[in-house]
DNA sequence: AAATCATATTCCGATACAGGAATACGACAA
DNA sequence: TTGTCGTATTCCTGTATCGGAATATGATTT
């Protein structure tokens, strides 16, 4: 079995820098793709392509508009990623790390009583 | 060119539902490889193998104890997820919803005082 | 109808993954 | 020192990627 497809999921689609790259540009409103072209600074047929992964997991919809589509954000799937790391932040996070320093404090104090 | 390498960042890292099973289970604390292995019920070398992708980006750090090695989580560099994904939250939370809803109520009544 | 613009699809090559099986390695026990 | 336990590494195969180039499709203009 090889890798997952990039199309599993957002975890996997979003993997790949240029399409985050997209997501941040639609960010701020809907797009027609040589738009994208033109901000990204790659090929078209290379933006048709990360479009499509990123359609397949609900993550862009599309929307006719002359022989123009214009691609608008849809970040509801990136929610499943969201949730997942969220429960991680304490790992990081300043103020966590500062209350298990006090934690350990604490608890030396206590071994110390033992002694 | 191929798909980016799992080693690369921890967006690809974490792409692998495993590896995120991995972290999960490290997350409750340190612990040997063969307690993942039953825990998880993959076979010894796939869990020697994903945890090696989670080490090489930190994810994971290694202890030598006797002939065992615990492993322990090290969540700092999902920071860097949290903090891309952490800006489209507005995209899905229920109550920035009801407040694009409450803004464009506003606007259309706005609108009306045009006519 | 022919030419043109905007976008999508196909074909190519190189790369590397994930799981399975077998095996190598290092620490400890007998 | 031989054996055994816990873990890591290697080899294999099928599959899917990504970028580049060429081409196809579909809507619009001339």
């Amino acid at each position: 079995m090889a890798r997952a497809a990039t199309t599993t999921d957002a975890f996997n689609a979003v993997a790949e820098p240029r399409r985050r790259q997209l997501l941040d540009l639609l960010a701020a409103g809907e797009r027609p793709v040589n738009d994208l072209v033109e901000l990204l600074g790659v090929a078209q047929p290379q933006v048709s392509k990360h479009l499509a992964v990123l359609r397949q997991v609900g993550l862009v919809e599309v929307r006719d508009a002359g022989r123009q589509r214009l691609y608008r954000l849809n970040g509801h799937p990136l929610k499943e990623i969201y949730d997942w790391v969220q429960s991680y932040a304490r790992t990081w996070q300043e103020r966590f790390e500062l209350l298990d320093a006090v934690i350990a404090e604490l608890k030396e104090e206590e071994d110390d009583h033992d002694d």
